[in-house]
Order: structure tokens, then sequence, then C-alpha cells
DNA sequence: CCGTATCCGGGGGGATACTG
DNA sequence: CAGTATCCCCCCGGATACGG
């Protein structure tokens, strides 16, 4: 998409050259979503090479989309952040995010599930304050993921974002989630629910009682996910 | 894009499967702004080839954005128009082309002139009812354009859409407009005015007068046109 | 007027390895 | 941890010509 110009004077077109490469809107959405560092994008868009990923970002930069800015005066440590053009593009993502929220049928959305990607978007829109313990780790444990994707811990530390791990950290787990992983994927989406999912036996909470009952809550969803399915 | 799937569950980056590949946001923008026909259609993405636009067409009905529909029962006659799922991209495309409107540098979008398309996006836009005659042929000559795409007309007829023609109508002219085609193109994207552009010579309105004043408003603009560049 | 068929080239980007 | 470097394949899409 470099060199290859649609052109067309209408902003539509203009604005695609730069938003159509592969890649850049979902780049963006992490983006948008909060993420900054180099390895925190990687854990957004996991199957963008390294490369692909340092490309975009340079355009991006070059676009006046993304400023590339030094972390604590430390060389070799950056920071990715939207410049007011990039954050004003968050209207573009949401627009994209709910119209397939609406449209795209979710069979296939199923059978894209990644439990690492789920589990960093989950980590992120966690409504700590809503956990009752002022410190809580809850283990998910994805019954249909092979070893080293199937288990995860969420620790949740006073005045923290809440840290995400795959192997034990060996606190003490307040809650045992356990279900296959597109249950829990149709849970973040908003096409499931905690309670129903658990109902139904297809969702196993294990531990303190008030945790398991709050999780609908404490779960923060997907930011599309409050958009309805078209009638 | 085709089979080259982003493996993610998440709605933008769905969505962004089916509207990243290249020329499908453009075309929408045009099915969006109300072409139907095939060789309309071409008008608006005329940098496209028809194999690569069949093709396109094709691939939006089979994610039911677009609806192919007989004209008249008459066989090989066809309308492509936007299903409900189709027509709510026009938030997508909206918001994509007011970003550009406030954030694309107007130099490069104004190297990508061209004539046809100007006036076919100008002939669908036009307020006819504005216009004091009930009948009325401007035509536009552009003066920094070889022949053949420096004269056009603009025809209006009681109770149709404006009439667009690049050959001699033979009827009548009520007003002549000269200018490059910059100066045209900045106008309908709301980047300038008539008024301005006339008082400093960049414009001359030859005709009847009334035409001539009421130019700025019988002429619509870009859908974006309102919305103004970033501060 | 409404597309289809075919050919072919360029380069985008996937994969992997490596370095400061 | 934060990217670069390199290779190479594949497929997208531009161009052109042609059929209904």
């Amino acid at each position: 998409m470099t060199e290859l110009s649609y052109h067309q004077f209408c902003p539509v077109a203009m604005a695609s050259e730069i938003l159509g490469a592969r890649w850049t809107i979902v780049l963006l959405r992490e983006l948008w979503a909060g993420s900054t560092r180099f390895n925190d994008l990687r854990r957004g868009v996991p199957r963008m090479s390294p490369a692909l990923l340092s490309k975009r970002l340079r355009e991006l930069e070059g676009r006046g989309i993304v400023e590339r800015r030094l972390v604590r005066r430390n060389p070799d440590q950056f920071d990715y952040v939207l410049t007011p053009a990039g954050q004003d593009l968050g209207a573009v993502i949401m627009a994209i995010g709910i119209w397939g929220q609406r449209w795209v049928e979710t069979a296939p959305t199923l059978e894209n599930t990644d439990a690492g990607l789920l589990m960093w978007d989950m980590r992120r829109n966690l409504r700590t304050e809503r956990l009752p313990a002022r410190r809580a780790t809850v283990q998910f444990i994805y019954s249909d993921q092979p070893d080293g994707r199937a288990e995860w811990w969420v620790l949740h530390l006073p005045d923290r974002v809440a840290d995400l791990c795959s192997v034990d950290p060996g606190f003490d787990v307040d809650l045992y989630v356990r279900c296959d992983l597109r249950t829990m994927t149709a849970i973040w989406m908003g096409l499931d629910t905690v309670p129903r999912a658990r109902s139904e036996d297809r969702l196993s909470l294990i531990g303190a009682e008030d945790v398991a009952r709050g999780m609908q809550d404490w779960l923060g969803l997907s930011p599309f996910a409050a958009y309805p399915k078209h009638a």
C-alpha cells in the first residue's frame, strides 16, 4: 500500500490509503486500547511478525498518528502513544467494531479463539474495584487447551493494574474458573453470560462464593459487548 | 485478503478482514453515495479494473453487504444495492471520511484531482431546487485540463437528476464556469468557496448573474465538506 | 452496456534467525 | 527486552482483450 495510491481526492480514499494496509487497523485497536510498549503491542497482535509491527509503527509515526517517546530517558526503551490525530481514529475503530459486533456472524468469530489474546484483553478491562477483596487471585483453566495455554492467573493487587501470568505465581487462589475457551470468549464478547453458562454447567466456579457471584460484574467485557446483534 | 485471516475474535479484526481488502472501502463509499449500476460504479472508481470491481461486488454479495438485483426483469441488467448490513456501514464510511477531512493534509489530496470523478460527484449532489430556472445548463471549463477532460456540461431538467455530458449537448448555456481543476476540487471539498475564488480571479463565472450569485448554494458540496480541519 | 477471461509482474508480508 | 535483517513465496491486482 505504499505507492499504490487510489488517486482519489475523496477523504475516504485518502484515509484508506493509510488505514487499509494489512494489520494497521488491528494494531491501532491495540494502541487505542492502551498498550504502549513494543512487546505489549505484540501480545495484542500476536500473529503479526515483529518486523512488520516495527514497520507499521514507523509508518504511523510518519503519518503523525503515533508518537515514539523515550521511557524515562532510558535509551532503547520506547513508548508508542497515539497523537491527537491517532486518538481521533478512535471513532473509526469504534464504528468498525460496532459494525462487526452487529453483523459478523458469531460462528466464524468463535473459530478464532486465542487464550493469550483473550486473557490479555480481559486483564486490561478488569473492574478490580468491583472485586470484594483488596487482593485477589483468580485462576482460569481452559479445559480444551494444551499445556502452557490452559492455565492462567490473574492477580489483583491494590493500586495496580492487574497482573497476568501463564505460570503459577504461587499465591493462594481465591477463585478457580474452569470452562472451555469458546465459552469464556463468548462471555467476554457479550454473547453469553456467566450466570447462564454456570447454570448450564459450561462454566465451573470454585472458591470464594462472593467473588464467584460477582464475576459478571468484576469481569469487564469487550468494548463492543454492549452492542446487540442485528435484529 | 481472502484466506489471510487475522485469527482474532475481536470484532474490529473480523470486520477488517472484509473491509481491509484493496478498493473495498472506496467502492462501498460509491455504493453508499447512491450508484447502483456497474458502469455508474465504474465512474466512481475509475482506476479500478472491471475485473476487480466484479470480484469485489461478488465478495460483498457473499458477505451479505450488497444485493444483486435484476433491473425491471431485464436479463443482464443488474442493480447493486446495499443491504441493511451494508447501509450500516455508512457509519464506518462517515467516520473514515470525517477523519480524513480533519487530518489528511490537503496538499497530497489536491494532487489527486480527476475531472471526471469530480463532475460525477458534483452532479449527484447538485441542489437543483436552488437553481432559479426550471431548466438550466451549466458548462464547466477546466483551463488546465487536456481536450476531452476540460469541458463538461451539467443539465438540469425538471423532475430529473441532473445529466452530465463531456460532449456538447447543444443546449443554450446559462452559466459558464471557468477555473483550474484544483480550484473546483477545493471548493467541492469545502476548502475554498465560490465567492472567494471569484473575487481572487481564480474562478470566472459568465452568464446569468442570478445563477452565478447562487452557485455556492446550488452547488452541493462533498458530504465531508462541513467538517473542519483540525485546529 | 455489462461484465469475464487470462496473463503476468511486483512486492507485501510471513517465517525465521539474529543482534545490541 | 526491543527490535533488525534476510529470504523467498505467493497472491493480489493492474492491464488488456474479449464475449454476451
